[in-house]
DNA sequence: CAGCGGGTGCGGCATCTTGCCGCGCGGCAA
DNA sequence: TTGCCGCGCGGCAAGATGCCGCACCCGCTG
């Protein structure tokens, strides 16, 4: 449906978090992909004309990214829109499919992987394998790394978003370098 | 779309454990719906005739429960198919929504949640408040419930699914008796 | 420039928490 | 009955945490 498989053309980037946004964006357009940017709803709105696909992260401040998801796909029904979030969870993973989204990322992200859920996401795979439970280790390591993406790699802010003392987080990371 | 937005005449239940499937049958049969079950994917497609809704569980021994949202999907457009797993994952709930099913719940799960399932889920709440992150106790806590239910409350096999000492679960367990 | 607030690393310590072993019980099927 | 397996529990040593403090760096502001 709707588009043709392929890297987005021009692409919408909707994230408050400007600093990611510029972050990005080169990295896009280095990539040979125009880039459009907004940091909130508003301006995603105004921005979107002449965008076949869109980035949106889900914390825009105020309001929800769902919301911009939804306004996107009524104002522009072909865009291909992926979203893309640190604060990731199920439920708004569901709605934000439901919303017309194509793919949702969680935020630890390399542009390679943004490109490759454009690429790779209409069809649907029937078997994206099920898996086996994550060892707790795992499931508690990757919801440390998403955490701390999320608030830009900064260890007192996630350690205080993460519920735990910021001298544990440290320690925590130092053990685990970049190994996964 | 699709049907209304109440609860199911007729539920066509997926899911190989039988234990867990005659508990919930019992329960959705006592709520006024009617139910036929299946244990595999082949089952369900003969099974499914004249249901208009379905709950089916991911891990149904070696085949996806992917495959059978898609293939009753294609089987029956208008019926209402939700996904019902303890092995829960976004990749997973990205493509069961993407297949067709309109919602996702995670295995600890009552009989009243699936009928809410059911009740609330095809219009798009624009609002389903996005979160902040989770302590890693409460995350690190739902995780262990899930697998737990997965494995009909068998500690040593969680433990084991969970890559985690038994006594260690045993110890968490005890100290979380059900408070959340 | 000095002071202040906030972030980062790190050492130390008392206190949990884990991993691991073992024991005894109780079902369940061979 | 015997073996296999799950459950709960005690105990112990090793590792993980919470918490305090110190030093250092930056950026901002009086």
């Amino acid at each position: 449906m709707r588009e043709t498989e392929t890297a987005p053309r021009r692409l919408l980037l909707v994230d408050d978090d400007e600093a990611f946004c510029a972050a990005m964006a080169r990295a896009l357009t280095r990539r040979g992909v125009e880039v459009a940017v907004a940091h909130d709803a508003a301006a995603a709105g105004a921005a979107s004309d002449g965008c076949d696909a869109a980035l949106v992260d889900l914390r825009l401040g105020q309001d929800s990214g769902l919301h911009v998801v939804a306004a996107l796909r009524a104002r522009h029904p072909d865009m291909r829109i992926v979203v893309l979030t640190g604060y990731a969870s199920i439920a708004t993973a569901v709605e934000a499919i439901k919303l017309g989204a194509i793919q949702y990322l969680t935020k630890p992200t390399e542009p390679d992987d943004v490109l490759r859920a454009f690429a790779r996401a209409e069809p649907d795979p029937d078997v994206p394998p099920p898996e086996r439970p994550m060892s707790v280790r795992r499931l508690e390591w990757e919801h440390i790394e998403r955490v701390l993406a999320e608030h830009g790699g900064n260890i007192s802010a996630a350690a205080r978003a993460l519920g735990m003392h910021r001298r544990t987080l440290q320690r925590k990371l130092r053990k685990r370098p970049v190994k996964r």
